[in-house]
DNA sequence: AAGGATTGCTTTTTT
DNA sequence: AGCAATCCTT
């Protein structure tokens, strides 16, 4: 791909401040006609910010109404983020009135307002993985099935992938007797899932959907209402989410989306990296733009891992290239096992932390969520702050999943799930006898359990002990209902906290007790923290939170997460742990397939590009598997890189002296890259006017120097005409100063 | 009905 | 090894 003149590019950033960080080709991408583009992009090449000037720049030069635009992002906190930022560059809030969100968070509102034009309440509950779980464990004990034979988890895969490709349970496909029971299961936990006003995940794309395809007013009215779409991510996209945005941009045609096929590691929930040319056949005006800029690593990182992902097939080869050269090789360490991986790690942490790195400068990345626990150790015996992305995902506790369970059940008493969950909480004496004979009451009636409860008693068909519990907890709902409508949801859950007693049931005396409450009081903050939300947009919006839209940025603590939630992040230093043969790749893709093991692949390859200034791989030799300590072999993604880039290199006999050599810091030290001053205060080395040397571009003067993040933005006039205007970063040292005489 | 012991099974990855 | 579902005892 060719650069534009450079003459363009200093036209250009000349003309527009909005532009003026951009280079040649991100200025191209931004200022594009208003048919469909697709901005391919490799790693840290500005595509948020080519998509966030987008934004910006239709927003003030071409008028666009802001309340028109519709972005859609892959996680809230990068939409929050794409807020913000175009905020600071409008000088204004108009980001405010802009759509920006995920797939999710944009149907479960478009649902909200229509539902009914499909049959759909609009009070709906959204369910979340356990939840699912639960519907599909009544289906199958409804059905009588074996639940060997026929696992819930393995149904609802199979429902899941055939709702991503918009199948109905009507027109599942049956090829044999296994696929007919699926079907069966499939319109089973579909009427369930009704029976209980809730969507799950799935659901909240395909409605959307058919309610477009069945209601072309309506469809009409978004298409206006939504005139200019621009997709972050594009590659993670599945067939429904596809689907949705071409039936949005068929008239005005006006699409913009940002992808990276090397990037795409969501096939397993369906993301289709064939969207990408399918694009191309729907859309034969299609603008194609390439950026192949990085600006994120050195050239030594950048080198790695373009050598790893070269070795995948079926992808648009791109020349990748950095500006900041040089810089310290990645490394390659064997560990003796995870526990002494684990070590290795902290103890290089706690080195750089005394250099120019903070702890919030560190990321630790691994395949597995279990993977962190070794890490988590020793990183506590060595008293080193963390944070941890997503293990037990904080919505997903059972404290706080019971207090959920309650709020919807007042939101909605239709919710067998949550009434499963919650009857007997604290206990009451409701036990699986009873339970039985509620839910068969509740499949004779075909309502809900609450329901049957209430039939249940006016027959008097409990005995006087059961009858009473139940009386009781019917009643503590028949309580709240009402209160709900007078009252905020802080109020209602207060109501509920003290009429459940909750915190005595929590807290048990022993520390995870207190930890219980305290994760309760957290979710009463977040309550405290919207108090003008109702209770269902309250419960929508913490059934569509993701753990890592929590990470705030400026934590001194390194941060621990796996592979998947890097996506989109950078930081200066980065460990990946567990590159083993079954780890990473992991073994269920070996067994799967070679695709399967293409994506782990890219898996690790959106890790090492995550990495700014340093990059650190580690294997163990040894490592807990199912509880049984095996040998393990070097991850053969580790055979792909480059001899000359990454030092010290596994082999057998290796293995041996890395043992002996346990407790020896090894890592090597490695040179710096360039001045990158130290993180709270940032000082600029060049100013205006300043005479300097680049290696290839020969000398010139500083035409201009800012300071953007946390690094320094020089821009330079080459004498020799044909150069031109360059943009430079100061922190990878491509200028030198010259002086004048 | 509740709590404790036993068994058997599991691990990708997440909106 | 850890956890959930199941069994067993009170």
């Amino acid at each position: 791909m060719l650069f534009l003149s450079c003459y363009n590019e200093a036209m250009v950033s000349n003309t527009h401040p909005l532009l003026r960080s951009l280079n040649a080709q991100q200025c191209e991408a931004v200022t594009v006609s208003d048919g469909p583009v697709l901005v391919l992009a490799g790693p840290g090449s500005g595509k948020t910010r080519v998509l966030t000037h987008r934004i910006a720049w239709m927003l003030t030069e071409q008028q666009v109404p802001p309340w028109r635009v519709l972005a859609v992002t892959f996680t809230n906190k990068a939409a929050r983020e794409m807020r913000e930022r175009i905020d600071g560059m409008l000088d204004s809030a108009g980001g405010r009135d802009i759509l920006i969100g995920t797939f999710h968070a944009m149907c479960a509102r478009i649902l909200r307002r229509e539902a009914d034009w499909i049959g759909l309440p609009k009070d709906y509950l959204i369910f979340d993985t356990d939840d699912q779980l639960a519907v599909m464990k009544m289906v199958v004990k409804e059905l009588g099935l074996d639940d060997k034979r026929y696992r819930p988890r393995g149904l609802l895969n199979a429902i899941s992938a055939a709702k991503n490709e918009l199948i109905l349970p009507p027109d599942y496909p049956v090829r044999t007797y296994h696929d007919e029971v699926v079907a069966r299961a499939y319109a089973r936990y579909q009427a369930t899932l009704r029976n209980n006003n809730a969507l799950d995940f799935d659901d909240l794309l395909v409605e959307p959907v058919r309610l477009f395809r069945s209601q072309p007013e309506v469809l009409a009215k978004y298409r206006d209402r939504f005139r200019y779409l621009l997709v972050d991510e594009f590659q993670d996209t599945n067939i429904a989410q596809y689907v949705l945005l071409r039936l949005l941009s068929q008239d005005h045609r006006s699409l913009f989306v940002v992808a990276d096929e090397d990037q795409s590691i969501y096939s397993w929930r369906g993301a289709d990296y064939r969207n990408i040319q399918r694009l191309h056949t729907d859309y034969p005006e299609l603008v194609e733009i390439l950026l192949v800029e990085n600006y994120r690593s050195t050239q030594v990182i950048l080198d790695a891992a373009r050598a790893l992902i070269s070795h995948n097939v079926d992808r648009t080869p791109k020349d990748l290239f950095t500006r900041k050269q040089g810089g310290a090789p990645p490394t390659v360490r064997e560990a003796y096992d995870e526990e002494e991986e684990g070590s290795l790690i902290a103890r290089e942490v706690q080195s750089l932390r005394g250099t120019r790195y903070g702890y919030g400068d560190i990321a630790v990345m691994y395949r597995t969520n279990a993977q962190s626990r070794a890490l988590e150790e020793a990183f506590i015996r060595q008293g080193i702050p963390y944070r941890l992305i997503g293990a037990t995902r904080f919505y997903s506790r059972k404290e706080i999943k019971d207090v959920l369970a309650f709020l919807r059940l007042v939101q909605n008493p239709e919710d067998s799930v949550s009434f499963q969950r919650v009857v007997n909480v604290p206990a009451r004496g409701i036990g699986a006898r009873t339970l039985a004979k509620i839910a068969a009451q509740a499949e004779r009636d075909g309502k809900g359990h609450y329901q049957a409860c209430l039939v249940l008693l006016a027959q008097g068909g409990l005995g006087s002990r059961t009858s009473n519990a139940v009386q009781g907890f019917v009643d503590l709902v028949q309580m709240w209902r009402p209160y709900q409508s007078e009252a905020t949801v802080m109020q209602l859950l207060d109501r509920i906290l003290s009429d459940t007693d909750y915190e005595s049931y929590v807290k048990d005396g022993t520390p995870e007790g207190d930890s219980r409450w305290e994760n309760v009081m957290a979710l009463r903050a977040v309550v405290e923290e919207a108090p003008l939300l109702s209770l269902a947009d309250f419960l929508t919006e913490v059934a569509l939170v993701a753990d890592i839209d929590e990470i705030e940025d400026q934590v001194e603590a390194v941060t621990l997460l796996t592979l998947h939630s890097a996506k989109g992040l950078e930081y200066p230093v980065v460990f990946i742990a567990g590159l083993e043969e079954g780890m990473l790749p992991h073994s269920r893709a070996i067994e799967e397939s070679p695709q399967a093991v293409a994506e782990e692949r890219r898996l690790l390859y959106v890790g090492m590009t995550r990495a700014m200034e340093r990059l650190y791989l580690s294997y163990a030799f040894r490592r807990n598997w199912y509880g049984n300590n095996e040998p393990a072999t070097h991850s053969r993604f580790l055979d792909d890189l480059p001899d000359d880039v990454v030092g010290g290199r596994r082999s057998r006999r290796q293995v041996q002296t890395t043992h002996q050599n346990w407790g020896v810091p090894a890592w090597p030290t490695g040179q710096s890259v360039g001045g990158r001053p130290e993180r709270q205060q940032i000082q600029r080395k060049f100013q205006r006017g300043q005479r300097v040397r680049h290696r290839r571009f020969g000398e010139g003067a500083v035409q201009d120097s800012q300071i953007e993040g946390n690094d320094e933005i020089v821009t330079v006039l080459f004498f020799d005409n044909r150069v031109g205007v360059k943009h430079f970063l100061a922190g990878a040292a491509p200028l030198e100063s010259v002086s004048e005489h």
